[in-house]
DNA sequence: TAATTTTTCGACTAAAAAAGCCGAAATAAA
DNA sequence: TTTATTTCGGCTTTTTTAGTCGAAAAATTA
């Protein structure tokens, strides 16, 4: 017999694969338009095939998703341990969230039609919603640690900083992208931000 | 009451418009993955609204084709009327025939998968093919009427060139683009067949 | 080799989506 | 107002798709 992880291993190989290509197919065609036939063929699988390794279409789709944003947690993470001064810091957290996101969303058609797609979106960002507070939190606790930043409740900062996040990746989804200069947006809300948070 | 002209007219540019949209949506998701309802929404009417301008989905589609083989036609028109050097014009026509069919082809996704669209092509080039001898006859007699050629049976010269033009097609219906490198193809075929016609 | 486990798939069903139809309503023109 | 044009909601029929199941195939182990 094969150990259960050399067994494992085979196994998630098939399944990272699936998801590759399930990751293409998706974001060409969008949620909706994409059938398993689509992605079985592809993989050169039986449809069937398919359920042996995801339980249904939404959690093949979950799982490419959470693929996506394992990527982008990964990116987070590097910004946050660069040694930047906290207010950069901030800065390109935001930034770099807003970015890989619009991304995200572009990808697989989530704006247009596709309903079910949008759905998964929103849940996806009400999970990360806890981390994101995490994160941002772990920012301010070093920018008093350094001294530029002067707070009191960490907590309620964080989900304060966490919301006006929000407010930036509101014109995201609703699909007027280029319209939007992300960059210059990000920058007065951060000004806004650091008067009331800078150590005078 | 409207003269039946204007009438038409207004008709007529309600029905550009949907071809115009279609064409897009088409090119973008195939026949297959694309819905009435899809094109309907795009051009802001009901579904059933668009059964008042085409007999069925495959009507409608069909009129997409035409009016990009129309824009093709008319490219090869202008080839055929250019004043160059009959062997040039033959060589010319061929290759502007070559890369617009393969934009055709790339465009509706009629290789992969989608086997009606792959049909309605195919039907295409088949009603095409009688105009196609007609205007490589011309090139000819051109050509002979310049002493360049030497052709004793049109008809059959431009059967035997037209057939020869489709083995050209071939490796593009075929999927393997880039590999051919299709002028120099054309060249070859080209060669071949001048030594058999121009005038010694 | 035989027994066991993993993986694949064809055939099927139920549910959803799409094409297509029709009559009536809205709109525009006369 | 009358007539013609255009739109569309709601319906039926057909097609497509997700998902199930059991059995076959392939791989693994003993």
């Amino acid at each position: 017999m094969q150990t259960k992880t050399e067994n494992g291993t085979k196994r998630d190989l098939n399944r990272e694969n699936i998801l590759k290509i399930a990751r293409e197919i998706f974001s060409k065609y969008g949620y909706k338009k994409t059938t398993l036939d689509d992605i079985a063929n592809a993989v050169r699988k039986g449809k069937s095939s398919l359920y042996y390794y995801f339980a249904s279409k939404e959690d093949l789709f979950q799982a490419v998703i959470m693929k996506e944003v394992e990527i982008l947690a990964r990116e987070l993470e590097i910004v946050i341990n660069r040694n930047t001064d906290p207010v950069d810091k901030l800065r390109d957290y935001i930034l770099t969230k807003l970015a890989t996101f619009r991304n995200l969303a572009n990808f697989y058609h989530a704006i247009e039609n596709d309903v079910t797609a949008v759905e998964f979106i929103e849940e996806v960002k009400r999970r990360y919603e806890q981390d994101e507070i995490r994160m941002i939190k772990r920012i301010l606790i070093e920018g008093v640690r350094k001294n530029e930043f002067e707070i009191y409740d960490f907590n309620l900062a964080a989900i304060g900083i966490t919301t006006a996040i929000k407010g930036l990746e509101m014109p995201l989804s609703a699909g007027n992208y280029g319209s939007v200069n992300l960059e210059r947006s990000v920058d007065i809300i951060l000004k806004i931000m650091c008067y009331g948070i800078i150590k005078k």
